[in-house]
DNA sequence: CCGTCGAATGAATCGCCATTCATTTTTGGG
DNA sequence: CCCAAAAATGAATGGCGATTCATTCGACGG
């Protein structure tokens, strides 16, 4: 009954295990997409059996809330930083869309997951992962009101409109790049040109 | 056998009802996305028998291919009537930004079932969109281009970019709203704003 | 070595829907 | 009116694939 100090086996679960699968099923979503993807597949790309992901994640669903979750945890850690730093407004907005196609741009999958997979997901799934991408637009919006508030952008604008559009179009940035070759030079003069457009449009004058 | 000038009843199929399937599907598909629906919701829509879709459609993926095909076609045909009125190059950006997101009009759902099921599908339904996706892009990059050469943009963006990223900020904008309670209002003054933002980016000075 | 217990396995189960098709209804020409 | 033949119906079918669970594996203390 005693839990000991060295626990006979892991305790809880294996974390590299859970690990294997999460990137497993990273993978064969952003390939395949969600639904048509069937749970043996992530099974065998993790080199598991079937019922063993059972053992780490409730069902399906789960295992696709649970990348949301923590790839958003992970964006939002970066995307803090560089809202926080004491740049200016201009120079900020710039980094985080470098940040955000640099970060996606590495990890492709992920980022296909989290914008593609989760629009095909049920009612219910979306009504989970809004909140945290929510957060998300949160963080920018919060550049842009700062911005407005110290006189360097224009105050006409809903800073939350301002920062979906941002996010929007760096998705379809990402999207078209990514289905193209994938020529990294095409993609920052994509992001600069992106930038002085958003940067204008923002301008007090 | 011999085919009489007064065929006995409509021979191909009754152009009405097909209809009806297609804008019954249009609703639910875009109240519940193509993989949550099932087939009885869309003929229970339609008025008609489950088995009755399958005398139009060869099957619940033709259904949702014929929308795409049949929609764009449709949008591309009014953004192309816009891309190439004598209207200001503001006044046509702004009024392709209202066509995208619906506010022209019965558009709405096809409009939300366009941008929101683009993505979601599988290969072959990719394979499919793709391709109609790009015109679409094209005819707003044409836009630009032209209000480059006429001086009323400033020239130093690349049109196409600047064509992806507007597509992209109207789709995340129109998720949004999908996503939420869905006030019409709402929508209008996001339509404003996000026009604004990139007019004013746009603005040769 | 052995026995125990949690972790892992993967074949069997079971519910869900897309699709089918035997039957009924509608149509319209004679 | 009556009789094909087309159109429509919706209950029955079948297949697929998520989930379960009886069984096996293997790590570890004794």
């Amino acid at each position: 009954m005693a839990i000991h100090s060295t626990a006979k086996k892991q305790k809880g679960s294996a974390p590299e295990k859970r690990d294997r699968i999460l990137k497993a099923a990273i993978q064969v979503f952003a390939k395949n997409g969600f639904y048509a993807t069937r749970v043996s597949e992530i099974a065998k790309a993790a080199g598991v059996a079937d019922g063993t992901i059972y053992l780490y994640f409730k069902n399906k669903d789960d295992v696709l809330i649970t990348i949301f979750e923590e790839g958003i945890e992970q964006l939002l850690t970066i995307l803090r930083e560089v809202a926080e730093s004491g740049d200016t407004f201009e120079n900020r907005i710039s980094r985080i869309i470098e940040l955000q196609l640099g970060l996606l741009e590495e990890q492709r999958d992920l980022a296909e997951v989290i914008t593609v997979n989760l629009r095909q997901s049920s009612r219910l799934l979306k009504q989970y992962a809004t909140p945290l991408f929510m957060q998300y637009i949160d963080v920018i919006a919060g550049v842009v009101r700062d911005g407005q508030n110290e006189g360097a952008f224009r105050k006409d604008l809903n800073p939350r409109i301002v920062a979906r559009s941002l996010f929007g179009a760096l998705d379809a940035i990402l999207l078209t790049w990514a289905l193209g070759e994938g020529d990294p030079a095409a993609l920052r003069k994509a992001a600069a040109h992106c930038a002085s457009l958003f940067l204008e449009g923002l301008r007090q004058r």
